[in-house]
DNA sequence: CGCCATATTGAAATTCATCAAATGCGGTGG
DNA sequence: CCACCGCATTTGATGAATTTCAATATGGCG
């Protein structure tokens, strides 16, 4: 885990998401580290022992098959917090999909977090079980309407979405080909639900159709 | 939640896996309800407040789509716990597969059981996010393969398997349909990895194949 | 022993992946 | 500021895997 910690990290001013709750923001301030775009922030085996909340930046959560098929579980935007999880060691991988921000909460023996613990696994619980609906049982058109649905209500709803990562990444979150993720933005910008404003921006144009597409 | 509540069941006597932690088992003993095959748990929308204990039979976690399309998120078999969720009504449907007796653990507002909840929240976290990856990223064989080890594992590694769920199930469950789940059945059963003692039982007669497949 | 739901098998259709080529965006340097 | 370069993305053609539709078989249960 290569972090390129700093005093001096110029905060984005504009989270998507308010901070943690005051219980978790109180105390000493966490240090923040910085990790440029495609640093990997932990690995699967290494030792956990901490969580982690996104300052700016994104990072994904992705786990490989022997042959380097990748599957990622999630995405996680400023203002959410990932890294918690079942035993001594990860499971998956970490990433910065850009240049990212990251405030290091390191659990100590003695504090007891399980008050503020137990909500956000449980809600990442419910998150990575939708995801399973929309991964086990939905086309391809679906998959892609969910997702950037999903996007535009962590964005505060507004028309125009920032997609911080690629299409491989959208690809692989959805368990498709770069090219079929393609192919649909085209079917949805052709059909008027989207439009493209450049490669890592998307105006919605029908939520009600993508909503309903998406289920 | 239709329970038929009793206070004669006649309790399995070889559960899967030992019960909870003593400090969940210890105080008064939890009441057990008793679910005919079939039968709703809870259902997606009911108001939360408690937490289950499968003593005997099986239990289906699943989600609907509004044309029917369902994605089973996970089994839970004798021993195992399910039902604690985010926020204050249920994500998603809980049905006995078969005949199932379950402990249920009220949530009352009082008594805080972050400690107990946090490690199984996080348990499921993960057991969910590998499961992304078998819908994500692996063929029908693969995640026949995938599910097989898993039932093994959760049955203590025997050559035999009970499998207690349906074609349909293991289908909605895999992101499958019943006639691709038969037919790669029948494929493992020609390459001599399985044996098909029974609908619902089968003999592991390449383990070391069978974990290859599955990653 | 027979019935009926569940499962298996078969053939055709569809969706998505793969392979391949072209386009164009974003960044760099002149 | 503009032209160029490299890489991500888009587009196209083909193929493979899985679904769908349909018929048959099986076996669990009365």
């Amino acid at each position: 885990m290569q972090a390129y910690t700093s005093s001096r990290i110029s905060l984005s001013p504009h989270l998507a998401q308010p901070a943690l709750p005051a219980t978790l923001g109180s105390g000493p301030v966490q240090p923040i580290s910085f990790f440029p775009a495609g640093s990997e922030i932990y690995a699967q085996g290494e030792k956990a022992g901490a969580f982690y909340q996104v300052e700016f930046g994104a990072v994904r959560i992705y786990r490989l098959l022997a042959d380097g098929r990748r599957q990622i579980s999630a995405f996680h935007l400023a203002g959410e917090t990932f890294g918690f999880e079942a035993g001594a060691t990860h499971h998956f991988f970490a990433e910065a999909i850009n240049a990212t921000g990251v405030r290091v909460f390191r659990l100590n023996a003695g504090a007891d977090m399980s008050h503020q613990l137990l909500p956000l696994a449980l809600k990442g619980l419910t998150r990575a079980q939708e995801h399973l609906l929309v991964l086990g049982r939905q086309n391809a058109i679906e998959r892609v309407a969910a997702f950037l649905v999903d996007m535009v209500e962590r964005q505060g709803g507004l028309r125009q979405v920032e997609l911080p990562m690629s299409r491989m990444d959208i690809g692989d979150y959805l368990g498709l080909t770069i090219e079929t993720v393609s192919r649909v933005f085209t079917r949805l910008k052709d059909k008027g639900v989207i439009r493209l404003l450049n490669l890592r921006s998307v105006e919605i144009l029908k939520q009600d159709v993508l909503q309903t597409m998406g289920e």
